[in-house]
RNA sequence: GGGCAAGUGGCGGAACUGGCAGACGCGUAGGUCUCAAAAACCUAUGGGCUUUUGCCCGUGAGGGUUCGAUCCCCUCCUUGCCCACCA
């Protein structure tokens, strides 16, 4: 067996496409459109993973299935280029970040052609580019404009080894989701994204779209919506009160206590009154020194300091009951107070046993004496709301307290609003100025883009390194024109500030007038399906939903949802299971496996190796079987083409009612099937099964023009798995234009029925016989052959037969006795 | 602690969502070709019995539903991911 030439015919291929424009997507078309998105790459110095090639070959074998169906896609790539590891680079080795992302850029577009992507090039897009980060600033200044830009004092998870701050959802087990340092809490003036204002929006629009489950319910845990009450509790000898929430409004009369975040500013308030003001300041003190991880440590005993001086009163029932600080109660949920029910929450109860704060039982059905009982049931010890259930007490005790105007019903969310300030340099620079007189003055959009200047060090500092550049600051105010003390806010934003809109910029790329022109928006978007991995659940999706439910409402766009359809790809481990990394060495590198075995023996190993979605390892001799697969479809064409000589023999899937011409439809369906449902691994099982069909076939067919038909069909199912392979070959037999713009054959479903059955005999649902026999006979023709059999009748004489199922075309099952 | 996935040969994985478990590929063994080797091709390949026709066991463990369970239900174990003092 002769192997192919990859390296000649890739590259072959991979010059006419891009030369011809084969795969631009066309604004003006007619057929039906469908946009089909990667998640954008950071251009990182490793270049591209094997990651990477797993989500992107099965974009583009989708892509290249539906415009091979008729349809107008769009399949654009660009870079994600802003971020910290070029920047910290530049600390390091002190080369610009802009140099070192423009050269990771050209590696990976370099690789990226190298597998044949089918995506239009002229689209390409770099979130560093003034060009494209000009609009990220603008749509900051509408959410400012909207009030969802705001600015506020408040703690915050700092990474002293990034030297920035960081959003919630980039803290991971209170380290640092890059680098892994442990996060400390600063008090920082941080720019906001009011993305709390759409919660429930976020949560509903949810069942609107086809998305995996797991990632649905990440979103809904993230967002973390819970139902309950707003209680107020007044304090004994003031005219105000503290406000509690609370899940279980219906264990009110088991409030004995109340306890407040260290944070909380009632603290300050009452200052003059607490009697032991010196150990409760101490005790703030200790608890803001520990960061996130001390003090979100569940195995951790709980401590708190009792607010002598200030008691409150128990609404429901009037009882007098004492207030306490603790740093088990969080100040950024709910009003950073709770009402202690230690009889029915086992974290009170844990605090009132280690206090000896009085337990009171209210719901029945627990033992109290021994761990809080959480469950509903029946209310005790509660006036007139003993004896109802819990769910029932809830709705009659926030209506009791309504009528009081001592509480109401109320919502809460664990979801925070988005800090996107960076303090760091190689990121957007966030378009608003402060002047003394004025205060913060965002910048006119015909000032935009703030560029980034070029007159920083790069050196860990703890303020952007934009904070000492002097062409950066010199601005005069927009409104009043002072200049005299007038600077640029210095930080950057957030990355996931540019990739929330990104899929936008891709219909309208070009575009120096608007983020995106509303008719170009409205010809591609929403996005129709979109693939990447699984770790973005939280962070880049929510964000994404967020900014298009913005611009919704600001009316640039008229759809709600970005992503209708959503494909996690599984991780690819190294050969020994583990996870790959540098550190171990079981990195796969996509350049040497390219050279070496061809684009497209990986991107068909890629999709063979188990279901996309699933984490699998790699196999290097797997890899080979699949080239052998592609020599094994190499070595047919050399075959048929000394079948028939030089003459080229027009084109069309055949129709004869042959089982090799069955085979070819039956293969044409499975594939047809699971491109649409993703399962590419199945697909290339039956194009193997076919190839290995036509080998043993192939000298026993002598009508030399429906051999090579049969063969031309599968090479068109192969070309969205193995593009250049399948051009080759297409060539070589005269087909016309390029095998990826030939009409995806449609299958004949009668061709694709057996005509004949493996028919399984069971007794007592064993299975103890079968027979080959047409399909479509009747239990009564069944029963006759089956008679006949042996080792069937062995079994059924003597017997009784009580029942007989018939499964038509599949089997029959005595049950005997 | 909570939530969600998933557990099938020596390995990656198939199995129409209740109907022949192990497709396809890798690996292994034997064979063909060769002076020899590699490649390629052919045959075999879940385990255990059996001279053959055959029989028994087998999809993490145990139970259940069913004529029939990898698939549905219950209990448990293991692994992975996500969240985690969220009131």
């Amino acid at each position: 067996m002769k192997e192919y030439e990859h390296k000649k015919i890739d590259k072959k291929w991979q010059q006419i496409w891009e030369k011809e424009k084969v795969f631009k997507a066309d604004d003006e078309s007619d057929k039906e459109k469908v946009y089909v998105l990667d998640m954008f790459p950071y251009p990182s110095a490793d270049g591209l993973h094997t990651g990477h090639l797993l989500s992107y070959t099965g974009t583009d074998i989708v892509s290249r299935y539906l415009r091979m169906k008729g349809k107008n896609v769009l399949h654009p790539i660009g870079w994600d280029a802003f971020g910290l590891p070029a920047e910290n680079f530049a600390i390091k080795k002190g080369v610009h970040p802009r140099e070192t992302t423009w050269r990771s850029i050209d590696n990976f577009r370099r690789q990226i052609k190298s597998v044949g992507f089918s995506y239009d090039w002229d689209r390409e897009i770099n979130t560093a580019d003034p060009g494209y980060y000009k609009w990220t600033q603008w749509i900051f200044l509408k959410l400012y404009e909207k009030g969802l830009a705001y600015k506020k004092k408040a703690p915050v998870n700092w990474c002293d080894s990034c030297q920035t701050v960081l959003a919630r959802e980039q803290v991971i087990d209170g380290r640092c989701e890059r680098c892994k340092n442990q996060v400390i809490q600063k008090e920082l003036e941080q720019w906001f994204f009011k993305i709390t204002d759409y919660a429930d929006r976020l949560i509903k629009d949810l069942e609107k779209v086809d998305w995996p489950e797991p990632i649905k319910q990440m979103q809904l845990n993230w967002i973390g919506k819970s139902e309950g009450a707003l209680i107020k509790f007044p304090l004994q000898g003031f005219d105000f009160s503290v406000e509690v929430f609370t899940t279980r409004p219906d264990t009110l009369f088991g409030a004995t206590y109340l306890v407040l975040a260290p944070e909380h500013a009632l603290i300050e308030q009452l200052k003059e009154r607490i009697e032991n003001i010196d150990e409760v300041e101490n005790y703030i003190q200790k608890s803001k020194e520990k960061n996130e991880l001390e003090r979100t440590d569940l195995a951790k005993e709980k401590t708190g300091v009792e607010i002598k001086g200030i008691r409150a009163v128990n609404p429901a029932n009037g009882e007098e009951i004492s207030v306490w600080i603790a740093d088990y109660v969080l100040m950024g949920y709910g009003t950073g107070a709770i009402m202690a029910v230690p009889a029915h929450d086992s974290r009170d109860w844990e605090f009132a046993r280690k206090y000896n704060l009085p337990i009171k039982e209210v719901v029945k059905g627990g033992d109290i004496e021994k761990e809080a009982y959480i469950d509903k049931g029946i209310l005790v010890n509660s006036g007139e709301f003993s004896g109802l259930d819990s769910e029932q007490a809830k709705e009659k005790i926030i209506s009791h307290l309504k009528e009081k105007g001592l509480g109401e019903a109320g919502v809460s969310y664990r979801l925070r609003d988005w800090l996107i300030s960076r303090q760091r340099y190689w990121g957007a620079p966030i378009p608003v100025i402060y002047c003394p007189v004025c205060g913060i003055v965002p910048v006119p959009e015909e000032e935009l883009p703030v560029e980034l200047p070029d007159d920083v060090d790069f050196k860990p500092t703890g303020y952007s390194p934009l904070k000492d550049s002097k062409s950066f600051h010199k601005v005069s105010c927009y409104k009043c024109g002072r200049d005299e003390g007038v600077v640029r806010e210095s930080d950057t934003m957030d990355t996931f500030v540019d990739s929330s809109w990104y899929f936008l910029r891709y219909t309208d790329p070009r575009n120096s007038q608007e983020f995106a022109s509303k008719d170009k928006i409205s010809i591609w978007c929403p996005v129709d399906l979109y693939v990447g991995g699984a770790e973005h659940a939280v962070l880049h999706l929510l964000y994404a939903r967020f900014f298009t439910k913005v611009l919704y409402d600001l009316g640039y766009i008229d759809f709600e949802e970005p992503f209708l359809k959503l494909r996690n790809q599984g991780m690819i481990l190294g050969e020994d299971g583990q996870k790959m990394s540098k550190s171990r060495g079981n990195v796969i590198n996509p350049d040497e496996i390219i050279e070496v075995y061809g684009a497209d023996t990986v991107r068909v190993y890629e999709m063979f190796m188990g279901p996309f979605e699933d984490s699998k390892p790699w196999s290097t001799k797997g890899m080979i079987g699949v080239r052998r697969f592609l020599d094994k479809v190499w070595n047919m064409a050399q075959i048929l083409k000394k079948k028939t000589d030089s003459n080229v023999l027009p084109y069309s899937l055949p129709q004869e009612d042959i089982p090799l011409v069955r085979l070819l439809h039956k293969t044409v369906k499975k594939v047809t099937v699971d491109i649409e449902e993703f399962r590419f691994n199945t697909a290339i099982s039956a194009m193997m099964i076919f190839i290995n069909n036509l080998n043993r076939e192939v000298d026993n067919i002598d009508d030399v023009k429906i051999l090579v038909n049969v063969f031309r069909s599968f090479i068109i199912i192969l070309s969205p798995f193995a593009p250049h392979l399948s051009e080759e070959i297409w060539e070589m037999f005269g087909g016309e234009d390029f095998v990826c713009r030939q009409m995806w054959p449609i299958y004949r479903e009668d061709l694709t029925q057996e005509d004949e059955i493996e028919f399984v005999v069971q007794i007592n649902g064993k299975m103890r016989a079968s027979l080959r026999v047409p399909t479509g006979l009747s239990q009564e023709e069944i029963e006759e052959k089956v008679m006949q059999i042996n080792n069937v009748s062995k079994y059924l004489d003597g017997k009784q037969i009580n029942k007989k199922i018939f499964v038509p075309n599949r089997l029959i099952n005595f049950v005997v006795k």
